[in-house]
RNA sequence: GGAAGGGUGGCUGAGCGGUUGAAAGCACCAGUCUUGAAAACUGGCAAGGGUUUAUAGCCCUUCGUGGGUUCAAAUCCCACCUCUUCCGCCA
């Protein structure tokens, strides 16, 4: 969330900068709000402030063996004015939490003014997509035809599983799956510096909060005990930059970077029709994750640093892709800044997400209260958050599969997955 | 699932109705001593929030979480969460 005081002192910013994401903060309820706060506020304490001082009196009284009755009567029906009191402020408080909980994070001053997707900024790109002398195929095709009777990958058998949005991977296909995972979380770990961590894939509702899924968007969500408020993580990053929930790490233990393999779960609503066919939008996906928890001072350059160590994914499997900027409309609600990568898909003729990589600030570690101790002030400040898939693991298959098809239908195994894949050079149709 | 015992500040750990926001130790910071370091000694050292021009002062909250009893709760009662150990079951 973002700085109440910043809310207070400078309301009309705030809500000015909002507008670029056309978030509209409603200043009058929030401003009248604040006044009732305010007010409640100041009441409450000075009524805990008397009954404080007068409970003192009393068990000094009592203790130098004076008659405490004339004391105890004074006190009387203080309580239930502190009480109502109490049930005022806390009604306020409410009330201005829910506003404040959904207050989207402040834009960069770097990221475009835009609308929506189509008005994001290509920053570069990387490899040139390949041209073929036979038809290309999409991924769909390419895997219900490989494989022979267990087709590498298997819709129509995850359907009558489950539903809809899920797959089913036979032999070779499964184990490709397995080797990207392998792949990149080697290179983060030996190359990138970050640490592998194993997570739970069910997290609780103050974790969801942490990182700013909740209250908001609950309905993306899978839900598996309401009662406990427990849920599958949409993404590592909950699990992982939770770590540092309600801690004050020392500075010998930053920049905490670290890398995750996890499963995620999204119900997709509101995607219905969207990238029906095939593995780019599933329910449940896997993907390589990493995260830094740094300070202040060193966010904006890791993002920058961070975003490059996804790309080194692609660069090593050669596969062409680009990297946008995305607009001020476009910008998920806990992000400061955030850059797309998006890797060419021969069978879509275009370029598709693979990597998000993002800057928090301080937004979602002042939720978590997540912290580190400044050596120069000896006093915790609040951490900034980075994050970015590196990569999205059955979007990079999908990847893959279609630059590296062969006219046969075979798949070529990129030079760096070979050791993965027990040194074989293709998967034969 | 059954039984027992715990959850207190950065860490260890005392307190078990009243001047305790919390002893003591460790860690950390500053100083004295020392050529320097160590040791020893002296002092400091929780977080969040409100008020305020103020990182001054004053005030509030917090001893797992949420309720309750009381003029007063870290301390008593209830529920829940969680950890440890033992038994059972189990990948």
């Amino acid at each position: 969330m973002l700085d109440p005081k910043l809310i207070r002192s400078d309301l009309n910013s705030v809500a000015e900068q909002l507008k670029k994401r056309k978030f509209d903060l409603d200043v009058n309820a929030l401003e009248s709000l604040e006044a009732k706060r305010k007010a409640c506020q100041v009441e409450t304490e000075k009524f805990q402030n008397e009954r404080n001082t007068k409970s003192k009196s009393i068990g000094k009284a009592k203790a130098a063996g004076e008659d405490i009755q004339p004391l105890l009567d004074e006190v009387a029906g203080l309580g239930d004015k502190l009480d109502a009191a109490k049930a005022e402020l806390s009604d306020v408080q409410q009330q201005m939490d829910v506003i404040l909980m959904g207050i989207p994070n402040l834009l960069h001053e770097s990221v475009p003014v835009g609308q929506d997707e189509s008005d994001n900024v290509e920053v570069r790109t990387w490899g040139q997509p390949k041209t073929y002398d036979f038809e290309v195929k999409d991924h769909v095709t390419l895997g219900e035809s490989g494989g022979g009777a267990n087709k590498w990958l298997d819709f129509e058998t995850a359907s009558k599983l489950t539903g809809s949005r899920y797959v089913v991977m036979h032999g070779q296909m499964a184990k490709l799956h397995r080797a990207l995972i392998q792949f990149m979380l080697d290179v983060h770990t030996n190359e990138h510096g970050y640490t592998e961590v194993y997570v739970p894939y069910i997290v609780n509702s103050e974790s969801l909060r942490g990182t700013g899924q909740l209250p908001k968007f609950e309905e993306d969500l899978y839900c598996v005990d309401k009662e406990a408020g427990q849920y599958l993580i949409p993404t590592a990053e909950v699990p992982v930059t939770n770590i540092a929930r309600d801690a004050i790490l020392d500075a010998s233990q930053i920049p905490l970077k670290m890398t995750s393999h996890t499963p995620c779960f999204r119900s997709e609503a509101g995607s219905y029709g969207k990238d029906t066919r095939g593995m780019i939008r599933q329910h449940q996906f896997d993907k390589v994750e990493m995260v830094q928890l740094v300070s202040a001072d060193k966010a904006w350059e890791t993002l920058e640093e961070l975003t490059l160590h996804a790309e080194a994914i692609l660069q090593k499997l050669e596969l062409p892709y680009r990297t946008v900027i995305l607009c001020s409309g476009d910008v998920g609600f806990s992000a400061a800044k955030t850059y797309d990568l998006e890797v060419w898909l021969p069978g879509q003729q275009a370029y598709r997400e693979i990597s998000s990589c993002s800057c928090f600030g301080d937004f979602q570690a002042r939720r978590m209260q997540a912290r580190w101790r400044n050596p120069e002030t000896n006093k915790p400040e609040l951490l900034n958050t980075v994050n970015g898939s590196g990569l999205a693991i059955g979007r990079t298959l999908v990847a893959v599969l279609e630059n590296y098809q062969q006219a046969d239908g075979s798949i070529l195994i990129p030079e760096v997955l070979k050791p993965y894949m027990g040194g074989i050079d293709k998967l034969q149709a």
